[in-house]
DNA sequence: CGGAAGATCCACT
DNA sequence: GTGGATCTTCCGA
């Protein structure tokens, strides 16, 4: 991880301090709003890169249709997820693109939080450079996406499996989203899991610039239109 | 061993 | 709004 002396950032030494590890160790879709606000932090080469989650997505394991652990489903790629909550979970999407996953969770559960977007909060310039964008980027751009975040961070499957407790990338305290500004909804791109994907799992700071696609506001129950 | 589909993004119409 | 890129993974034969 690169040393402090950005002089320019405003980022406090609390806001990058790991979260615990006992924190990873309950079902998704409880860690999961509570991860909005949180500061993702990518150490690499001397350089750093930090990004502050926006909107989240959580997959429950061998109950969801929607989750690579359907039904039990125990492969090689999926074996990251049935670790003990608090390391990465890395896959490649469409022979082109990654996703970060924050596993969650004891041994064996397989539960996951899909992380869809981020606002940039340091480290700006490499982001842009990693993305391969211009340099006055509109909201949304450079962290507005699941693989749209892992580019921004130079995330990719060798990282799949490393411990979000220390080290290339880590999970810090950041600046909690307040749960009232939350809101809630159904999936992105699971129309092939049936009903679970109307199950109102995504998770996000409500109105904020930097998502993946909107969400309406509204009271936990109401979702947005869009198919 | 073959084929189909994918927790996406981008350019183009 | 639509379609193409691109390749790993997974399941069935």
């Amino acid at each position: 991880m690169a040393d402090e002396g950005a002089l320019t950032t405003g980022i406090t030494a609390s806001e990058l301090r790991p979260l615990a590890p006992e924190f990873y160790l309950r079902r998704a879709d409880e860690v999961a709003p509570e991860l909005l606000g949180r500061f993702l932090i990518r150490g690499a080469r001397g350089r750093r890169a930090v990004g502050r989650i926006v909107e989240v997505e959580a997959y429950l394991g061998a109950d969801d249709p929607a989750s690579h652990a359907a039904g039990g489903r125990r492969t090689a790629r999926t074996e990251t997820m049935y670790r003990r909550g608090g390391v990465a979970y890395v896959y490649l999407i469409y022979g082109l693109h990654h996703c970060l996953n924050v596993v969650c969770g004891p041994s064996d559960e397989a539960q996951a939080v899909l992380v869809r977007a981020i606002e940039p909060v340091d480290g700006l310039e490499w982001m842009i450079a990693n993305r391969g964008i211009g340099p006055e980027p509109r909201p949304g751009d450079v962290g507005g996406g699941p693989g749209k975040l892992c580019q921004a961070l130079a995330i990719d499957r060798s990282l799949d499996g490393v411990s979000l407790l220390d080290g290339e990338l880590v999970l810090g305290e950041g600046r909690p989203a307040p749960p009232e500004e939350l809101v809630r909804g159904p999936r992105i791109g699971v129309d092939y899991a049936g009903e679970a994907a109307a199950w109102p799992l995504r998770f996000a700071v409500a109105d904020h610039r930097h998502m993946s696609r909107p969400i309406m506001r509204g009271r936990p129950g109401r979702y947005n239109r869009r198919s």
